[in-house]
DNA sequence: CCGTGTCTGTCCGCTTGCGTACCGTGAGTT
DNA sequence: AACTCACGGTACGCAAGCGGACAGACACGG
């Protein structure tokens, strides 16, 4: 459905997507389109939340930071989702930093023109709390994949799940941005990515990776990946009616 | 506020504590008090959620389990809180496997019943997202501390958090319970637990822990306690129309 | 009072990842 | 063309935690 939608027609975004012409006709004449600007910080942890972001092919990374300086990603955000749902959540203030990851357009809309909306109670409404579950859902399984799971395995779950937002196997990343993401050593990166890269999962070059052979790379990983793309998928197909049944 | 009430009051609940007397005299019929009994699992990953739970000194984990057999506790859920949120976020079936972790009473309330009084959009609505935020909060914070903390200071984290909900600094524990819920071997946990014997912050014995000087054991823990700790402070004092004035 | 099962302490070698540091090299600038 | 600097490869000793295994200790029921 998105496919014959014009690349940068804010229809991209799956939430907006998901809601009824009519709903939809309220809130387009306030979303602006932006370019996002590569490693910009769109929140800071507890700073206010002005915009809501709506990625068409950008990635927005939510990312936790430690008192010592350690970080991690706790969430990623791409076409599927929406940034900052803390202010529909009752909170205008965001829980962590909240930065773009891959630039290439998306659309925002204010914080105010979005809770009007919102609590009219109709479609954007249920297709936003279905997503803060999915996203809930997400953050869940990274806490546990950081536990449980190695560095091989999360940097090639990572790099799938950017693949899937953005929708190319080319991905601007460096090893220090990854080290960031994943919570290791930038050093840490370069010995993963190694491994990757002789096992043919993967190639780079000086900020620069590409998935080289996606369904090897997908077995490889674990599966936290699985999980949290069936998930998204779910609820994805669950379009405002459906939910309406659902709920008798 | 909720010391004035007699023990086993759903009122101990801050979440029924905060609705308005209308609103809670809508749900008050349709409360059972139900023992809670220890280990006891109340959803099953992907299980239907029939039954919301308010604990009042009991408290509840979400766990994560891997397909390798590890798992992880990825938030708690205690007085302050109620499980099954994903119900009201219109998705009836459970992201995590959930358990009882220590009784001494809940209330419980049926899924429909929750639904009618949450759609009404009043207060039971909006203290629920600002709840859901809150939890989403903690759990993106374990995320965190799950890859950027050792294993005592999680520990005495977890333990900490354990005695804020249940309000006892007695914790009928054993070694391999808090080994799935900290996600380290049950050894792991002789081993670490030893450690923190030693530096005079607990005291155990088959399948009981005291903490021994709660200020020393805060002092040592990672800043992840307090962080979530004061997020859910700052929640708690909202009262329904400070909300509303916020929304403006 | 004894037996059985649960809970805990401890030990081994081993792997993963850390912290730090240094150097090569590619890319873009002037 | 030379320079600069961000990016990536590598190496070292070290700490945390794993997996597995075994033995002692306590609790409870018969």
């Amino acid at each position: 459905m998105s496919a014959q939608n014009p690349a940068n027609s804010p229809l991209q975004n799956s939430i907006l997507a998901a809601l009824p012409p009519k709903d939809y006709a309220r809130l387009a004449p306030h979303l602006e389109f932006c370019e996002m600007e590569n490693g910009k910080t769109l929140y800071l942890p507890n700073g206010p939340i002005d915009y809501v972001y709506f990625p068409l092919r950008a990635m927005i990374s939510v990312v936790a930071v430690t008192a010592s300086g350690g970080s991690v990603e706790v969430g990623v955000i791409g076409r599927e989702g929406m940034s900052g749902i803390s202010a529909v959540l009752g909170v205008a203030k965001s829980a962590d930093e909240v930065m773009v990851q891959l630039p290439d357009g998306a659309v925002r809309l204010e914080v105010a023109k979005l809770l009007q909306e919102f609590s009219r109670g109709e479609a954007l409404h249920d297709v936003l709390l279905t997503y803060t579950h999915t996203f809930l859902k997400m953050v869940a399984q990274t806490a546990a994949c950081n536990r449980l799971h190695h560095a091989p395995e999360r940097l090639g779950r990572w790099l799938l799940m950017c693949r899937d937002r953005v929708q190319s196997t080319e991905l601007p990343l460096t090893h220090e941005f990854l080290a960031m993401m994943i919570g290791i050593r930038r050093a840490g990166v370069s010995e993963t990515a190694l491994t990757l890269q002789e096992k043919g999962f993967i190639r780079y070059k000086r900020g620069h990776i590409t998935i080289a052979d996606e369904k090897a790379l997908e077995g490889f990983v674990c599966e936290c990946y699985e999980i949290v793309k069936a998930e998204f998928e779910e609820i994805g197909s669950l379009n405002s009616e459906a939910r309406k049944t659902l709920a008798q």
